[in-house]
DNA sequence: CTCCTGTCCTGCCGGC
DNA sequence: TGCCGGCAGGACAGGA
């Protein structure tokens, strides 16, 4: 499910409920998410101190006093809730992994479809490691550029949509916000990616920008807290402009007076569903 | 190198 | 009503 800002919204969701908090229990329900929990997660985690949260791609890291960094990643159907103390729940089905902390508050993480991944990697290897090694830039940092992505689509033979899910690319972009940020930019997702450079990339640089960023903000500003009154953290009612408008007409479209015209398509790419204007996308 | 396919897993929805 | 196929917001391995 989550793009980079839903895990944003997790995250900070997250952190007020854990920062400076002290792990007391760890409890594991199964043996594996998509990969197996380390061994000695459990033993590695209690008594641990927490000391910050941030985000890499769509990955939540968790920085411990130790150096390690708990490394979380949702993967398409994991959600995770804050339990405060005192507070009752009852455990649900797919409630794979509970840390609770010293104060009494508890962290759930729930995963049907368990594509997700909890592991444990010291703040030195981070970067080396398998996961973090490959990953392009951030979205939403300074090194994100027209001519950064520029390089990074040259000689690509994939078309721009497959490439924007590529985490080598640019991180953070998910199917839907892929379909969101070609809208924007106008361009087409069938296009060739080594075919968008210039002034075409400058603007899709700046609508995965927007997109991103008006995501979070409807995150941060739908939810109290980040936080429903269940304690579900990250997930929020938000409109796409194209993404699942299949037969409808999209905005552009509506404002250009263009009768009503249906103009969203669905297309499938490599196996995953885009949306797109097709008459605004070039 | 790049590209493409298959795979992991459960839940839900639409069609018959 | 029940059953079944297809699809779902991710990312990896492996082979061409």
């Amino acid at each position: 499910m989550p793009e980079l800002p839903e895990v944003e919204t997790v995250i900070r969701g997250l952190t007020p409920a854990l920062k400076g908090e002290e792990i007391a229990n760890v409890q594991l329900r199964r043996k594996s998410l998509r990969i197996p929990f380390p061994p000695n997660l459990k033993q590695n985690l209690e008594g641990q101190k927490i000391l910050h949260l941030t985000r890499r791609a769509k990955y939540i890291l968790i920085h411990l006093m130790d150096g390690n960094i708990l490394v979380i990643h949702l993967g398409m159907s994991g959600r995770m809730t804050v339990i405060s103390a005192g507070e009752n729940y009852t455990l649900q089905k797919h409630d794979h992994f509970i840390m609770s902390m010293k104060n009494g508050t508890r962290v759930i993480y729930n995963d049907p479809r368990r594509f997700g991944m909890i592991f444990l990697v010291s703040q030195d290897n981070l970067q080396s490691h398998k996961v973090f090694h490959h990953l392009g830039p951030e979205p939403l940092g300074n090194e994100f550029s027209a001519l950064v992505l520029a390089a990074r689509l040259r000689n690509k033979k994939v078309s721009i949509k497959q490439a924007l899910l590529d985490q080598r690319v640019v991180v953070g972009v998910g199917n839907i916000y892929a379909s969101e940020a070609l809208y924007l930019a106008g361009i087409n997702p069938t296009k060739r990616a080594e075919l968008i450079k210039g002034e075409r990339c400058e603007r899709l640089v700046k609508s995965i920008r927007d997109v991103l960023n008006r995501a979070i903000k409807a995150g941060g500003s739908t939810l109290k807290d980040y936080r429903h009154a269940d304690g579900e953290l990250g997930y929020f009612q938000h409109s796409f402009t194209v993404y699942d408008k299949e037969g409808e007409t999209c905005s552009k479209c509506r404002k250009a007076g263009s009768a009503a015209r249906p103009c969203i398509r669905k297309i499938v790419q490599s196996g995953r569903s885009t949306y797109y204007c097709a008459k605004t996308q070039k």
